[in-house]
DNA sequence: AACAAATTCAACCGCATCATG
DNA sequence: GCATGATGCGGTTGAATTTGT
């Protein structure tokens, strides 16, 4: 037997005698099968449509008037934290459904922060990115290193642990979102290796979080609690599931972390990193210890060996020329403008 | 008033994940 | 472990509405 497909169904828009009967059932049976709700209720379409008819209009609990400032903010800074997870940003938006979120998103916001010289992918200032661009691309014209590709970058990356030292100096205004983690994500002094940081942990966060690691969640205090409880009941398991004092980008990485022997050998290759860069471009003395600090976050090594390896001494070579341009210009140290 | 362009937003589509047998 | 159906999610579409000329 043929199972009538969602072609055969009714589309387009709901009329409200359709709203009514939807209504009348769901007020008696509840939100539970959407297979056999449209058939129950007497509706030619299909459970899916009557399910995004509810969630996305007829749910009692929906505000229908216009997006606030606050939400708006709060929009942006989740945006900016976990990208475009629609659902997580709904729950934290009491009245709000996904699709009211997203559409707004697209049609105001991401305008919005355009018009402000914000990419609205990224969150930065476009001129920030340029100059990032240019910077990056000044070091692989200076060193044409067959080996440092991001996957070497990547590798370093995945031994340290970024900490920021300072405080936020911005805490959202809306109160329901205190989360030191997303704060830190948020609020974070922008400078251009954190920008190529950023970047890669953003990619492995939602990496991550495409297989349910949503632990970031699991950390807010939220005002709504009754919101939280999709978030706290399924997303705990993640990473960020840990005590925001100990958390690290390298909980997020996919790949399982080399042995640091291993990353010895590596160095004790033919390959010689310091041949390849000889000294940092400018110049300029680090402190290569452990725990270090680089522009206002504490670098921590997962071991002291690892200084040596290619790998960070190419990072090393990227925060120097770095720190160079931000003397330079001092202007790319500003904060995002909202 | 008429038309075109821009904007809004409800709804659809395809895919991923989950639950069950 | 596999197949199947149900559910959920995010991207996209297109009709309705608003705004500009």
């Amino acid at each position: 037997m043929v199972k009538p497909s969602c072609c055969d169904m009714k589309k387009g828009p709901w009329k409200g005698e359709e709203d009514v009967k939807i209504l009348g059932y769901i007020s008696k049976n509840g939100t539970g099968n959407w297979t056999s709700a449209p058939r129950k209720a007497g509706l030619k379409r299909c459970g899916k449509s009557c399910r995004l008819r509810w969630t996305n209009y007829l749910r009692p609990d929906l505000k229908h008037e216009s997006f606030t400032p606050e939400e708006e903010e709060l929009i942006i800074k989740l945006h900016a934290a976990i990208g475009s997870r629609w659902t997580i940003i709904a729950q934290q938006l009491p009245g709000r459904s996904d699709n009211d979120i997203k559409n707004h998103w697209n049609t105001k916001l991401k305008k919005k922060l355009t018009e402000m010289g914000i990419d609205p992918v990224t969150h930065k200032p476009f001129s920030q990115i340029l100059a990032d661009y240019g910077n990056i691309g000044a070091i692989s014209r200076a060193t044409t290193a067959p080996k440092h590709t991001a996957g070497t970058i990547r590798r370093d990356f995945k031994k340290r642990t970024f900490t920021p030292l300072t405080p936020p100096k911005t805490q959202p205004r809306s109160s329901t979102f205190s989360s030191p983690a997303l704060n830190n994500y948020t609020n974070y002094p922008s400078h251009s290796l954190d920008l190529l940081s950023q970047l890669q942990a953003m990619t492995l966060v939602t990496e991550g979080s495409s297989v349910r690691n949503y632990g970031l969640f699991s950390q807010m205090p939220l005002a709504n609690s009754s919101s939280t409880s999709a978030c706290s009941s399924s997303y705990n398991a993640g990473p960020m599931a840990k005590s925001p004092e100990s958390f690290s980008w390298h909980d997020f990485l996919l790949d399982p972390a080399p042995n640091q022997p291993q990353d010895e050998e590596d160095n004790s290759s033919s390959f010689s990193s310091k041949q390849q860069f000889g000294t940092p471009p400018m110049g300029k003395k680090r402190n290569n210890n452990d725990g270090e600090i680089t522009n206002g976050y504490e670098v921590q090594h997962g071991s002291s060996s690892s200084t040596s390896s290619d790998g960070s001494l190419f990072l090393e070579a990227m925060l120097d020329q770095e720190n160079d341009m931000f003397l330079n210009f001092p202007g790319l140290m500003e904060e995002p403008l909202y």
